[in-house]
DNA sequence: CCGAGGATCATCT
DNA sequence: GATGATCCTCGGT
């Protein structure tokens, strides 16, 4: 379970953190590959332009889930990450599957295990997160956050599938990982 | 392997 | 009326 100390640093630096740490939902498990950071002054972040009904939660207490309906068919889930009022979090983009596997399969109507979770729409599909999650605190309840495992190696890079602030190097995840979005993206 | 285009709707201009 | 922190299918190479 992770606990408040967890969220007392930079954002940055909680979404290199969050690598390696377990998301549980149920009987589903999933290890954390990738991430991305969202600031408060980040032109991209949906918190950019102050709070307003949709984002409310991003301004929450750290540590509580922020999930949107984007482009009419997908959630994502995103995890608070600054203090209360400031409005950063962390996207999380993909998840290697542990445990309830045959579940993720069957709600993602996919067999497979390498497309379950390797996109943010994908694995909140899998992990059946819902808008009833949205601001609820992740170190308690049904879903929530264990503490990390030893990650490997992490690298980070540029966002992706946004037009702004794209030259950010506030995207993280696990090197060499099979189950990262985009596999394509090298090694380094 | 890769890129284009459609689905589909809440939010903002 | 346009856009978006996405995903899937299809067609070309």
């Amino acid at each position: 379970m992770l606990n408040k100390k967890f969220f007392e640093r930079p954002t940055l630096e909680v979404a290199r953190n969050l690598l390696g740490c377990c998301l549980i939902n149920g009987e589903c498990v999933g290890k954390i590959v990738e991430t991305e950071a969202y600031l408060a002054d980040d032109p991209a972040s949906h918190s950019f332009r102050g709070k307003t009904a949709r984002n409310a939660a991003m301004f929450g207490l750290p540590g509580t889930a922020y999930v949107y309906f984007v482009y009419g068919n997908h959630y994502c889930f995103n995890v608070v990450t600054a203090p209360e009022g400031v409005g950063e979090a962390v996207l999380i983009r993909a998840l290697e599957p542990l445990k309830g596997i045959g579940l993720m399969k069957k709600r993602r109507r996919r067999e497979d295990v390498l497309q379950l979770c390797n996109g943010p729409g994908k694995l909140v599909e899998a992990m059946d997160i819902k808008m009833k999650n949205n601001g609820k605190n992740l170190m308690e309840g049904s879903l929530r956050l264990e503490l990390r495992a030893v990650p490997g190696r992490i690298v980070s890079c540029e966002r992706i599938g946004i037009s702004l602030g794209k030259e950010l190097p506030h995207r993280f995840f696990i090197n060499g990982n099979k189950f990262v979005s985009k596999s394509k993206t090298k090694d380094i």
